[in-house]
This record gives structure tokens, C-alpha cells and sequence, in this order.
DNA sequence: ATGAGTGCAAAGGCTTTGCATTAGG
DNA sequence: CCTAATGCAAAGCCTTTGCACTCAT
């Protein structure tokens, strides 16, 4: 969505909005979610930028998550999983291994996701549910462990 | 999907296929979630049968989810919720409420539900990805919540 | 300056486990 | 009978918090 360097002012023009500040360990979460491929555990962050305190991850992502920067997703395994924002990142949707737990982002065909939605606003409309988002994942197995055959 | 006094018979067939047996607990817990109209959380599940030890339920619910008879689901709030799974139950998606964190089940049209599936499967194909099933939520604000107004 | 953010370690809360006992088949 | 299941309480583990210090604005 936006441009690589546009992503950190979109941030902090955002955090300014709610009297939040731009940090230093702010500005690498962030980058860190940039540049992952996939949504991350916080131990993947962790492991990755080692010299991110474990109680400013946890701090940030719930500050990221409050101010709509950040969404927590739930894969296979059990814990929580971290992107950028739909907003920054665009609508997508997730493959997600039930083997290793990764998630990998993919998005719909075009006239797929319209029809989709269509047919969701109308069933919230009869459920009277106010409808604001939808998820939908595709679960099985990724490329690498189908390959290495496993099934768990 | 099956009918009531089947589905006993069905888990007790599962479960002996296991070498587990189908104990009044076992039983207790799957009436739980037989009468529940909607994926329970632990401590729902603790409240309505007060005579379950916490121990049992967690063991129990495990077992059931190894079996494949039970699946946990996530919605807004951060706990998992558990409910038979689909194929006693029938293949379906959740009304997932922001504010109060329910979850309620809701079956898409037999015709996009279809269509859904074919365009899932092409695109699992496309990115080598072993499809095994969907899940599709829709997020937003139960009929309760969207009536008192709360937004969060 | 001056309050938000940080960092460490302690506290918290849900979940899992150990072990002796009970009960299903 | 023999092993799975149970129940209590202890142990685990991820996550949240308290508090004094530091840094962004």
C-alpha cells in the first residue's frame, strides 16, 4: 500500500494524533513488521531484534494495536501473530499451516473478495449483526511442509 | 448434522477407536457443548457445569480436539472458545462480536459457500498450498451491542 | 522542563502436570 | 484386573505491571 518511506511518517503522524511518540524502539517494531513477510509471534520479534526489550514489544504492539497500526491474528498454534494494519497493508487474507503454524498473506481475486462482501453485508443485515470486517483463512499444509511430507 | 441421541453414540465410537473411554465427565462436557448455541469459552464452559473440575475440562477438551470431535476456535477477546466440530455439527462460519466477544454461527448461501470453495481451492493451487478448510468471520457488533451502542 | 516511554524484575492469570486414587470396559 | 481418567495442588509460561530512570518534544 503505502510506499516504503511513506509507512514510518504514516505512523508517527498517527501516534502524534493520540499524544504518542515516535521512538526510537517504536520506529524498529515497526520496521521489523515491515520487512517480515508474514505476520510475527513476539518471539519472532524478539529473536529478531534481539535489542527490543520483551516488556516494549508487549508494550507497543498493545499501544500499535490500540491506535489501529497494528492487528493481532491467531494462526494455528497458540499465540497471538502481528501485522501491519489492513490500512497499511492493504486487504488480504491468510494460508495458514497447521504444521508449523507460519502465515502467509494472500489476497483474493478482485471480483471474488466484491462478491464476498456483497454477500456478507447481507447476512449481517439479516442477523442484524453490524457487520465491520471479515477474516477468512485458508488452512492446511505450506508448500515446505507438505513437501516434507508431515502431517501434523 | 447428526441428530441429539446419535451424536453420544458417535463420540463414544471415536473415542474407543482411541483406546479413551466415554466417561461421565467426557459426556458431561460434550452435552455442554451440544446445548451451546455458540463456541464456549473455558470458564462459560465451568460456570454452566460446576460439578467439571477445571483439570478435567482443560484434559478433556484436549482429548476432544486430538480426536477431531471438538475444535477451538478464537474470536475477538483473547480467550479460545470450543464447539463440536464440523463435521458433527455441519460446515459453518461465526458472527463474531468487538465489544462482547460471542461468537454466533451462521451459514453462508449454499451457492457462494460453493463458489467460495472452487475459487479457494484455485487459489491454494496456485501458491502450492496444501488446502485442507476455511474459516470465515465475519467482525463486527452483535445485535445486543450495536442496540446499547457501545463501541468498543 | 515534563510527561511519555523504558527496562528490569516481580506479580498475574490461564493452562499444564505430577501423583496417588478411582473407575471404565 | 488393568489401564485410562480423575482431582487436587503445585509448577509452568506467556503476559502484564510497578517503579524509578531516561528521552522525546
Amino acid at each position: 500500500m503505502a510506499v516504503t518511506g511513506e509507512l514510518h511518517d504514516t505512523v508517527a503522524a498517527r501516534l502524534q494524533q493520540g499524544d504518542s511518540r515516535y521512538t526510537r524502539h517504536r520506529r524498529a517494531l515497526i520496521e521489523v513488521l515491515r520487512v517480515a513477510k508474514q505476520p510475527m509471534t513476539i518471539a519472532e520479534i524478539l529473536a529478531v531484534a534481539t535489542d527490543l526489550p520483551q516488556s516494549s514489544v508487549y508494550r507497543n504492539l498493545a499501544v500499535f494495536e490500540e491506535t489501529g497500526l497494528v492487528q493481532r491474528l491467531v494462526g494455528a498454534g497458540d499465540f497471538g501473530r502481528f501485522e501491519l494494519a489492513e490500512d497499511l497493508l492493504g486487504h488480504h487474507h491468510h494460508l495458514v499451516c497447521s504444521s508449523c503454524g507460519s502465515m502467509l498473506d494472500v489476497e483474493l481475486p478482485a471480483e471474488l473478495e466484491a462478491e464476498l462482501e456483497r454477500a456478507l453485508a447481507t447476512l449481517a443485515r439479516r442477523k442484524r449483526f453490524q457487520l465491520h470486517a471479515h477474516r477468512l483463512d485458508l488452512v492446511g499444509l505450506c508448500r515446505d511442509c507438505a513437501a516434507a511430507g508431515r502431517a501434523s
